[in-house]
Order: structure tokens, then sequence, then C-alpha cells
DNA sequence: CGGGGGATTGACGTAGCTCAACCCGAGTGG
DNA sequence: CCACTCGGGTTGAGCTACGTCAATCCCCCG
């Protein structure tokens, strides 16, 4: 059945030197923000000055839970994840962050701290103000409260199906549902069905879902071999979104 | 071991007309409102005469899942829960919402959908205003639109725990987190230990952990018997916290 | 070429889901 | 005020999904 043996990773690879991203393309970035749009060009340039860039290389910790949660950040380029210490120890995946999505401090209210770990999936550059910076943004600029407050209560929405996914009971479903939940959010469609625009390990799936990584891996051979997706090493792309959301469902 | 037969239910039972909440205290809570303080007394009124005031008696729909999401809704008293429908069907327990949390379209943005259905756990009373009306409240009081925010961050956060609490895997664990969850946000310090001020059934916790109602039955006699809670007839109070916490880490 | 991290696969034991019977307490209607 | 009913709770007996431990393989990168 079609060509499997695909060697290479089809993941598009970002590759960033440790300290810098590309700096030309930072204030079109901020522009593009989401929560900046629809503000004057003169604000746009002033508060573009405000940020500034910094790289992870992949693997990095950016911050740890826990820590005070000095500045906002949002991801310009690469992927973070964000990690929830359990009281036993370890850590649960809680979600991916692409490009134009932020974490941190959120309302600029100084104090506070991180309640979750931020590490660099891949290696990542990310634009950052500090909380006083930002506060003083929000005070003048109060449609972007607006804004981020829609997009806050968007990542709240994605939280919520979070939880109700993972109370499904099968293991087999939990998985297919949190594979459709990334391939909605990440998914580029292509020649091979759609593939997840993430390295995406076995031990990932099994932290984001409550399992081991030998189940997971388990339940992936199984859907692979059902012809319903397609995986590697670090890549998962949906062959046939019907049948998968048909193993969500039970 | 102390004194574990009592007969009713301690948690105080919230009874309300079938369709009217006492009309006296609105201005007073809704000036109460989180969101809504440092607001100047004149705006505060003319907000207050916005809020028009709804009852439901116990278990009635509030609104389903999918619905348009047309007003956002205050709980002033009662409690109010809010349900996701699953792939396969029945629902898994989001969240409760007591006296003063907000629910439905928080955004004033028009053409919304309510992503989850809101029940009447107690008969509640809800004050409520339309997406318009409280799309115009948020352009002309930005300050209230921070305010918001950080509310609104703050659930986020709570739904990561949630999130995270649902990770951990012998369900016994799962158990003793939410329960821990619950009396931090619910729970009123007493006589007999920490009581959890909510009517809470056992497949009620079992549809927050994504459990089944008889070993949810179960694990909770277990820990009656162990001394760490107390529990009855729709009711459960923390007798032990330290080792619920213990419970809770495994 | 060697090392290490990702992935697969097997064997085994148990947590917990399912089905089912049963009890109890609280409303409700006569 | 009693009887009935119904929803909540408990408990038991299987059966299986899946967690655990362990060995092995295979890319990828240095």
């Amino acid at each position: 059945m079609g060509s499997i043996s695909r060697r290479r990773s089809p993941v598009h690879k970002v590759v960033i030197e440790a300290d810098r991203c590309s700096s030309e393309e930072v204030r079109k970035i901020v522009s593009g923000l989401p929560f900046l749009q629809g503000l004057a060009e003169a604000d746009l340039i002033a508060i573009s000055a405000r940020f500034r860039q910094i790289g992870f290389a992949a693997g990095r910790t950016i911050h740890l839970a826990g820590s005070p949660a000095g500045r906002l950040s949002v991801v310009a380029e690469g992927t973070v994840k964000l990690l929830r210490p359990t009281l036993d120890g370890h850590d649960v995946l809680i979600d991916f962050l692409n490009r134009g999505e932020f974490f941190g401090n959120l309302t600029g209210a100084p104090g506070e701290r991180n309640s979750e770990s931020a590490v660099a999936h891949t290696s990542v550059c990310l634009l950052a103000v500090g909380v006083s910076v930002f506060h003083s943004i929000l005070e003048r600029h109060s449609s972007i409260a607006v804004r981020l407050l829609a997009l806050t209560a968007q990542r709240l929405n994605g939280a919520h199906d979070m939880i109700r996914l993972l109370s499904a009971r099968p293991v087999e479903r939990r998985i297919a549902s949190a594979l459709l939940r990334l391939s909605e959010r990440l998914g580029q469609p292509g020649t091979e069905g759609n593939l997840i625009q993430l390295p995406l390990s076995r031990s990932d799936v099994a932290e984001m879902v409550g399992t081991t990584a030998e189940t997971s891996s388990r339940v992936m051979s199984r859907l692979e071999a059902s012809g319903i997706i397609e995986t590697g090493r670090r890549w998962v792309s949906i062959r046939d979104r019907d049948k998968l959301v048909r193993a969500a469902k039970g």
C-alpha cells in the first residue's frame, strides 16, 4: 500500500543559530501578530521596538514552572512546548505553541509566576517584552486587551477540548483524538495526506494523552497497519481522516 | 473515629423559585463582580442596569453546546456545571462555577457558539447581558477587558491543572487531586475538616476524572476507610488534607 | 564507526471497566 | 403519614486493556 518507506522525516526542519533569529523579519512578525491587528502604523512600529529577540536551541529550557514570570513571549519561529510538573515529579505535555502563539505573563501583572515550564521543542526564535513594558502597552492600547482576551478564551476552549479528550477511555480513542487535534492546529495538506508539521515522538504523544511510550507505540503501529496514519521517526501524517475520526469515537 | 453518621447533607442547600432570583441584591452582586472593580460609581450603576436576572431550577439546561452564544452570564447564586459532549455521545464534566464566575460569550464577539453545555447543578440565579450590549461595555470601559483577561488567564491555568490531573494514572491519584482542587476552590473550613460546598455525587467525580461511577465509589470508600475523607449522599469533606495530598502523589 | 535516543515487540500481572444485583434515603402522591 | 419510586451508593465476579520490565533493532549524529 502506497509508498510507506520514506526514509527521512518529511517535517520541515527549523534551524536557528543558538543566540539569534534572522533579524530582518522581526518587525514584520510583530506587525503580523493577531493581537496587534488594527493598530495605527506608528503604534505598531513603536511597539515592535520594545520586543527583543531571543533564540533557543532545541531541547533547551526557556523557563521553569514556578519561576517569576518576568515577560510575555511570542513564538516567531519554531515550536515551544509547555510542560506542567506533576506532584510526583515528571511532566505532562500541555501544549505545543507555534509561530504567533504567546506564553508567559499574559496580563502584565507583576509578581506572577510561570505555572508551566517552557521548552524549545525545535530550535526557536522568540520575541519577548518585560512585564512592565507589556503592562504599559496594555494600558495605552486597550484594544489589545480585547483581542488578547479573545485569543485567551480560544486557548481556554482548546484546553477544555484537551480535558474532554483525556477522559476518553480506550487509549486508542485518546491518541486518535490527540492526533486529530494536532493535525487541525498544525496540519499541512500534502501529497501523502495531512502531515503534522512538528517533530512528534511516541513519547510526546504518550505524555500528551497520559499513557506510556510503549502503549503509544503499539497503538500507533496498529493505526498505521490499518492505513489510518503514516508515521516514522518523530513524524506522523494522517492518511485517512475519516477512519481516524471513527477511531476517536470508538 | 469521630462522628461519621451525619445523616443529612451538610452542604448548604440553595433554593430559588423557578423563575426569579431575590431581586434586591442584584445591584450589589453586579457591583461586587471582580472584573468590574475599580469603575466609577456611575458607570457601575449604568452597567448593573444592563444585566437581567434569570433563574433555573436544579437540573435544567441553561444552554447546549453548539447553540449560538448570545450572552455572557454570571453566576449570582448557586452552582452551574459546564459539560462538553464527547464524540461518542456522553458528556465530560469540565468545571463547576460558583457565585461571581462567568460563562458564555466572554469576548462580546457576535456569531460565536457555545462550546460547552451549561446546566444548573443546584438551582441557580444568573445575571446575563446580551453579546452586543456586553461588546459595547467592553469597548467603552477597556479596563474591564484587562481584568477579564486576567481572570480568563487564571481559568486557563485552572484548565491546565485539570489536564495535568487527568494524566495521573492510578484512578485514586486522579480522584485525590480532583478533590483537592475542589476543596481549594470551594472548601469551607468547619468543625469536621474541610467540606466541599457543593452537592457532589460519585458520578460527578467520575465524570470529572474520566472513570466510572462504580470505580469512583470504590475509591472513595477506600479513602473514607482510611480516614482521609468523610462522605455521604452527594457530599464530601476532607478530613486529613496531608494524607490526601500524599494519595494524590502516589 | 560507535553511541544514544527513538521505536518495536513480548511476557506477565493487575487496575479498573462491565454487567449485575442489591440497599438505602429522600421525595412524592395518595 | 405511609407506601412507592427512583436516584444514589455499594459490592461482587469476570475479563481485558494497558502498565511494567526487558530485550532488541535501527536511525541519526557526532
